[in-house]
DNA sequence: CTTGCTACTTAGAACCATTCCAATTTGTTC
DNA sequence: GAACAAATTGGAATGGTTCTAAGTAGCAAG
């Protein structure tokens, strides 16, 4: 299988070595950090919990390998108004629900029949290279 | 009716009003400016535009507009990735294509049928207030 | 009208996520 | 293990936006 969606920490070395980009204890405790809790978490949030590894990681670092990361297509770069950055492990394509309360985000599976209805409300002439869906609103923690 | 969806240039000292707000001339010549040229200025496009009429007008009560006319749904705050935030005064619900040549963002009207759903995709206990959708690849100038 | 009250505007400082820079460190190749 | 390239680092710079404090303008009694 071509794609890989939850890639092994071990497919790291394997991808940057594709891009020609060497592996670096940075790059494996970065790519693993948002591996292991998959939630959303910021720039901010990735140095605070890298530190716990790499005590003298710097920022910059942390900036360059989330970078490098999105540029190897294994993780995700998501947005949310102007607020911070954040990065996604979850490679299928999916949408994000942003609860207002919490301010937590929330991955929501999209079923590949509505992606291809979405993607023909488009006139033609309009090609997509990429679609984004943010849902805002109150989530309950599910049962 | 109830929701106006091209409001006229009087709308606004009503809208205004409705919110205990007053009517100034700040307010009444960026509200023109952006029904206007109905593309997707940036604050600093706004102000640019707006100087033509109110030379001495400040960036700081530019901001402070946009952000009243957010607030009195007169126009909407859109956002791409982490560019400068861009208004938009098409107040139907709409989804918005992002030209990554050209820097143009063009409204894609989406019919109500698939609206309902996309919501419909949304696990028990999410409530969703609002829906944002975003392409962004090449538009061909439609002929 | 005038006085007082509040809303609004203004210039410039502050903010803060992110990027840039120049210097050092690290890893790889011959 | 010298040479070279890639990566990391701390700190400065960037830039859109927000904040602050002072000034201005419209409105409401008196
Ligand atoms: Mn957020
Ligand atoms: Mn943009
Ligand atoms: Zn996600
Ligand atoms: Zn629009």
């Amino acid at each position: 299988m071509s794609t890989m969606t939850t890639a092994s920490p071990d497919a790291l070395a394997q991808r940057l070595a594709d891009s020609g980009l060497r592996s670096t204890p940075q790059r494996e405790v970065i790519y693993d950090v948002i591996l292991r809790k998959r939630d959303h978490p910021t720039a901010d949030e990735v140095y605070a919990r890298v530190r716990a590894d790499l005590p003298s990681i710097s920022l910059a670092t942390v900036y360059n390998c989330l970078e490098t990361l999105v540029q190897c297509d294994l993780v995700r770069a998501v947005n949310f108004e102007r607020a911070p950055t954040r990065y996604c492990p979850n490679l299928h394509p999916h949408a994000h629900f942003h609860d207002e309360q919490s301010g937590s985000i929330h991955d929501i599976q999209l079923p590949a029949e509505l992606l291809e209805k979405i993607s023909a409300v488009l006139p033609a002439g309009y090609d997509a290279k990429s679609l984004q869906i943010t849902f805002r609103g109150k989530a309950q923690p599910a049962a």
